[in-house]
DNA sequence: CCGTGTTTAGCATTGA
DNA sequence: TCAATGCTAAACACGG
């Protein structure tokens, strides 16, 4: 694998796949929903590689979002003029590249399944959570065009401007590029979810549990100190999901004893093993040729990753 | 018109 | 070797 330079990967291509930019963009603002252009944007920003030949690696990266069932679409309000819907990471895509690579995941992430009637109760918050994201995009782009639009280098990105907490998704640009050089002076860093993430306000009874279940595990010293195996980052840390709102029809539930429930997991397992049945937890899924009549609007969809 | 999104196809690479 | 995965190209539809 290629090594980077200090600050910039400058006519190399990055080491990365163009999920891994994608999730890598999507991650590093705080709403974790980017409309395509600014998913271009952050790329090109970051990665002088990709400011030539757009054509080509954009065709690419579109293909890569629909075909990939790791990123969701997010459909702007009718308020919210716009080309094109903010796409968002899976909940729980954050264990694909457990090998290490970004260039390539251990597997693909699939979403298969559905079941459970928490989904009918899901549905009911579904809205309002996606109205809520909507409405964290609609600021951010404000506050973009208010003062610029410029992305800050490496060495000053932090999530943590726009957000009270350092958290670090596996997928942000600091976690993924910091394994190649350190942050000077980054002795410590909190890989505990943000206390004040806007989620939690949304769906407060389900992100605070998911941060007090999984916080042991991000907090590791390891991966403060950035020496931790990327494996145990993806493995360990969790992601910090946007809404999923379904836009494509779900696939007809098809039930595969002994797959699902060895391999739940650990978002949906806190959901499912330490939640109250009434915990929201919104399905989505791409669309399959062969269920053109399935919608999400069934109450007993729950999607489910295989992996 | 152009950006966005979907789909299909072919080829290369990688891991089991 | 084969299947999974990634990359690229291309065609097409849709909407602002």
């Amino acid at each position: 694998m290629p090594r980077p330079g200090r600050n910039t990967y400058s006519e190399q291509k990055p080491p990365y796949s163009y999920i891994s930019l994608t999730a890598m963009a999507i991650q590093s603002c705080p709403e974790k929903m980017l409309p395509l252009s600014e998913i271009y944007k952050f790329i090109m920003d970051r990665f002088p590689y990709y400011r030539e030949n757009t054509q080509r690696w954009q065709n690419s990266l579109r293909h890569n979002l629909s075909f990939n069932d790791c990123f969701i679409k997010i459909p702007r309000r009718p308020d919210q003029p716009g080309k094109g819907s903010f796409w968002a990471l899976h909940p729980s895509c954050g264990d694909m590249f457990e090998n290490g690579s970004f260039l390539r995941r251990r597997k693909r992430f699939k979403v298969m399944m559905i079941m459970a009637a928490q989904e009918h109760l899901a549905q009911s918050k579904l809205s309002d959570a996606a109205h809520y994201l909507q409405q964290q995009s609609k600021l951010r782009l404000s506050a973009l065009a208010a003062t610029s639009t410029h992305l800050p280098q490496i060495s000053s990105y932090n999530l943590g401007v726009s957000q009270p907490s350092t958290f670090k998704h596996p997928f942000a640009i600091e976690n993924i590029i910091a394994r190649e050089y350190k942050v000077p002076g980054s002795q410590s860093v909190s890989a505990g979810y943000p206390l004040h993430n806007p989620l939690t306000a949304a769906w407060p009874h389900m992100y605070n549990t998911m941060v007090d279940s999984v916080s042991p595990i991000s907090m590791s010293g390891d991966y403060v100190a950035y020496r931790m195996p990327l494996k145990s980052m993806c493995h360990g840390g969790q992601t910090l999901p946007a809404i999923p709102v379904p836009i494509k029809p779900t696939p007809t539930p098809v039930a595969l004893p002994g797959v699902l429930t060895p391999h739940i997991p650990a978002f949906l397992s806190n959901s499912y093993q330490s939640q109250s049945p009434t915990s929201p937890q919104a399905a989505t899924s791409k669309s399959s040729p062969s269920t053109p009549g399935e919608t999400h609007t069934n109450p007993t969809v729950q999607s489910v990753v295989v992996h």
